[in-house]
DNA sequence: CCTCATATTAACCAACCAGTACAGAACGCC
DNA sequence: GGCGTTCTGTACTGGTTGGTTAATATGAGG
């Protein structure tokens, strides 16, 4: 029974098995990030967070100080789990109106595929986003999502087929507005609406035609006709 | 020392000043609604909301029972305050494009200078939306919003001007969506990408994009043109 | 095998907070 | 002015919960 040697943990790694502190906090934070997500910074219980663990409370205060610093911790792991993506699409390669549907298309999906850190923002803006203010690591994160877009944007403008005097910014909160809300508010609007934009295929048709919106948004007048062909 | 008497409450009103279990009431909702709108279910304090009102906390356990059920009356009340509105704003007398461009920027408005509820919305998406459920009281309220709409787009392609196979629902969902995460996530991307779309005329220019990108995208591409002039 | 910093546990505590007991005041009605 | 009902203030409580104390286990370096 005493087998107090440096067992594999399964994935081979030469890590101790027993006292692995870097485990311990990730083990941690991905219980935080489950409570926090779903009942909120003071709706979140310390204890219940303790109880998803394989270690105790204590372990929480040792690694992490307070509740407080240990929702922080759990914002920015969101927002760092999500990040990137935007770079690894290969837009460059494609030609500006099927860069920007891909893009928006993207964006859509990945909200809709990461529920948790919706939820996480969603708290953050409860709380007038005081802890993500605090912490310097989130801000510069999602500046490549202005970038890329940026880019999109002006090689549409170059080649003629998107309109001038557009905003990489603000087509940016365009696209995350139609793209937050649907994960985000999905819980009232069914219960008012029904459930017919989220059940079937209703969440691909949205996805499409939210692109479609966008597209609209940024083609000059005698472009739009030919995105009809493309969207049906 | 004893006024015991039916005295004057300053508003002119015949009604008694003391013993006003309808004044208490609204007293108590309106203090619960600042604070459940500011720290939301779990994060909100009944004795906090004590101190607001003028009464004490045994008036809010005698009307509202719980807190639960105090939070969800002042869930009704948000939706019951912003209701309607679109009722009276005449679209019926509009063109409907002209129709369609009040809507958006009505609501875009609208839910710009009603924070509180737009919060109270975001919290009830927290939860699930499982007191929206628990109400029969709400449901039926925002169905007025979507005929209005659903008029304005029947005109729209009876006259030529808007495409066909849209549906009043998924653009009430758009429109929305852009109105909403213009209040709900202000703080978050305030904090990521600066207060440009929020500081000076941002908010304006931002208003008029969104009717602007509601209405390229239910024009007909031929259509497209004209709204060129009225944007700009 | 001794020592020291790191890591971990179980039991504990004080504050906070939703909800209540109870006593009593104000009112309507006869 | 008695009487039942509706309403209100004070003081309290019991459970929850963030956070801590004190003691101990573990591993690395000497």
């Amino acid at each position: 029974m005493a087998t107090r040697k440096v067992a594999d943990n399964g994935g081979g790694e030469h890590r101790p098995a027993k006292r692995d502190p870097e485990g311990v906090r990730r083990d941690i934070l991905s219980a935080a990030m489950e409570e926090f997500s779903l009942n909120g910074l003071s709706g979140g219980r310390i204890d219940e967070i303790a109880a998803r663990t394989r270690t105790s409370k204590r372990m929480i205060y040792y690694y992490f100080g307070d509740k407080e610093r240990l929702y922080e911790r759990v914002l920015e792991e969101a927002y760092g789990k999500v990040r990137g993506g935007e770079s690894d699409l290969g837009l460059d390669a494609l030609e500006p109106v099927a860069a920007l549907t891909k893009l928006c298309r993207f964006t859509f999906d990945h909200h809709r595929a990461n529920p948790a850190f919706i939820r996480m923002v969603m708290i953050e803006n409860i709380h007038h986003g005081r802890h993500l203010q605090h912490s310097e690591t989130i801000r510069g994160l999602n500046r490549p999502a202005i970038e890329a877009l940026e880019t999109v944007l002006l090689r549409g403008q170059a080649e003629g087929q998107f309109r001038k005097g557009l905003e990489a910014l603000e087509l940016h909160w365009q696209i995350s507005a139609l793209s937050f809300f649907n994960v985000s508010n999905r819980a009232t609007f069914t219960a008012i609406f029904g459930d017919g934009l989220f059940a079937g295929d209703g969440q691909e048709q949205l996805s499409r035609h939210v692109a479609e919106m966008v597209l609209r948004y940024v083609l000059t007048p005698d472009h739009v006709g030919a995105i009809a062909a493309t969207g049906e």
